[in-house]
DNA sequence: GATGAATGAGGATTCATTCAT
DNA sequence: TATGAATGAATCCTCATTCAT
């Protein structure tokens, strides 16, 4: 549950090719995909440029196989969750919190997916992107539904648009969070959901 | 308070200046800074793109002229809304349909800033960017403060956190609003302050 | 009717676009398209290779302006030929001298026709050099087979593989014809013709 | 006395460097030397472009190899035909045809020499390919010269360019023969020399 | 204001080749 | 024999920018 610091792999099993991929995203997340050089990750890796394309087909292919895997990932998470038992707002809890643990543990790949989307639209191959956006939309949507059924949560809101505002605030807070900073992620959610759950107004 | 349609310039007194800006502000926000060539842009006026440079010093420039335009304004507008009478809720309103209304009316400038303030942090000149944040920041944690102490907002939680959730959830939005689409920005704008005043939670 | 020396330009009207053109096909034929490269053209013209692309999109699309030109032009000789009056044995004698005569004042241009057409097989909006290429064939075998009923010309021989046979041994001749040697296109001609119609045997 | 089919090799003992070969001679005629690359040979022999250099030590070493062979093979061929007895004619008859059989026994070889001929030109080591061409047209004009001699074939032509005329139709036939169509290469070598001999015209 | 030609630096990609294992 | 990782040079192409006209 700790972050990745410097060059680390994230999940790739020391494989030379994961290793790469790990710096790759970090490149990309930190610079943007356009504005990194395929020198500038080989430089980074220690190679010649090149060399890169003994492992990659192209550094499209590196930008793909980075966002594939962390929206597989990111899907069967919060499947798991969905399918789970529980109330809506305990499993409304569980998205949040795991998006924000996400943001802490992968901030590469989140950014990523936060500043890369749109110009990843225009792409050949990359429409598993939008597919998979979509599949955890509903599930949020279903586990926000689901609890204006059981009247846990307001109903008088535009439940689209409930969801949109959320899903904007949890993502784009991994542009200021910082992994090794004081401020932890639970408590990030906690405060979050705080805020979201009673509203900004007191008593 | 209509938005502009097509490449129809924002404020700039029919120059031609103006009008090349527009044209740049409206390819920089939809495919990026880095992926909007000098070509591009000239293509779209119908000149050569050695003939922005009568305009224009570099393509750094114009988007420099863009996002300052901008970033005064959008200053201006703040700044006068937290100088006028009213409850801080009352202003802390006017914050929020201002700039609900600003995606409205400027979506191109918003999603530059939105988009390329990190490209921005690098390049030299572009200091005002982070320096208006900051102003801007200290204008709405004000009204913030100020509404903990009337009694207003709650006072457990976080404020720092709050202005965050709050900005990112506004500015995020011009990602998917259409200024042309049936929902219009105070519609949003009030959507939003129900959610963010009254809370997810029925009752 | 003398051949290009040096890099004067073929038939373009003194524009760069022509001048540089003729660059090309003087080098594509020479070393072959493959083998040559942007650069060793943008050498000879004097220039850097990256401005080659102020005038043409591609490197390919040299080549297929070079060999469009050349086909429309020879596809328009030929048939202006069979078009007229005259015996078809006059045809085919005309059909020749043209042939050669375009070897001797376009041999970069046959040469690459000749050398490339495989090449261009693979390639994309290339289809023209195989339509040219029959519509070029139908002409011949037209005038072949007219000599057959006028009964100028033997039929006891296949005409397909009569048309090759010819087609092979004049265009091939561009490897060895020397357009500033003492052999005149015309001799060559004259002596193929002989060859051709009177048989190689004595008596 | 058939043609070669798949990737079977040629006269290679069954060596793991003759089959090689095979697929290289295969490649280097159907795409061109220049656009066959080390990995497509060691892609087609199911093994890593790496490994091809335990064979050989460079791509332009198995062209070398290649054309040596072949070259070697046919002007031992021609050779033994202008050894032997016959008249002029008889003489001749065997050298087109056996030419006409080697496009269908080895048409990648023969190929290779129509195509890369030029390309080889510059190369180091392929001296030989010259010197055998040379030795190949004297035997060729040898014949030629007797048959004048004995009255069988015209005097009247210049006979070098007769040579020529006659070498560039047989060896270009390997561009369109295909050894598996219905067209068997001896009817093609018999059709080739009525119409040399006889001539076009009737009568 | 605009053109058209060119620059020069760099960017992704290819590919023959090497070499430790 | 073969692998897999890497090299290094070259290739096509892009693009912000300059400048004479």
């Amino acid at each position: 549950m700790t972050p990745r610091t410097g060059r680390a792999p994230a999940k790739n099993g020391g494989t030379r090719r994961g290793e790469l991929l790990g710096i790759a995203a970090q490149l990309f997340a930190t610079r943007g995909y356009s504005q990194t050089t395929v020198r500038d990750i080989a430089d980074e890796a220690g190679i010649l440029s090149g060399s890169l394309y003994h492992h990659f087909a192209s550094k499209e292919d590196m930008l793909r196989e980075i966002l594939k895997e962390f929206m597989d990932d990111l899907l069967a998470a919060f499947a798991g969750i969905a399918g789970k038992d529980g109330t809506p707002r305990e499993q409304f809890d569980a998205l949040v919190y795991t998006a924000f643990a996400t943001i802490h543990e992968r901030p590469f790949a989140v950014a990523l997916y936060q500043n890369e989307s749109a110009v990843v639209g225009s792409l050949a191959d990359f429409g598993f992107v939008g597919k998979t956006s979509l599949k955890i939309e509903k599930l949020w949507l279903g586990v926000l539904q689901a609890g204006r059924e059981t009247g846990e949560f307001r109903d008088d809101l535009e439940v689209s648009l409930v969801y949109r505002f959320i899903r904007d605030t949890v993502w784009s807070s991994v542009r200021w969070y910082n992994p090794r900073g004081k401020l932890r992620h639970d408590v990030v959610a906690e405060q979050y959901l705080a805020m979201l759950y009673g509203g900004l107004l007191a008593g």
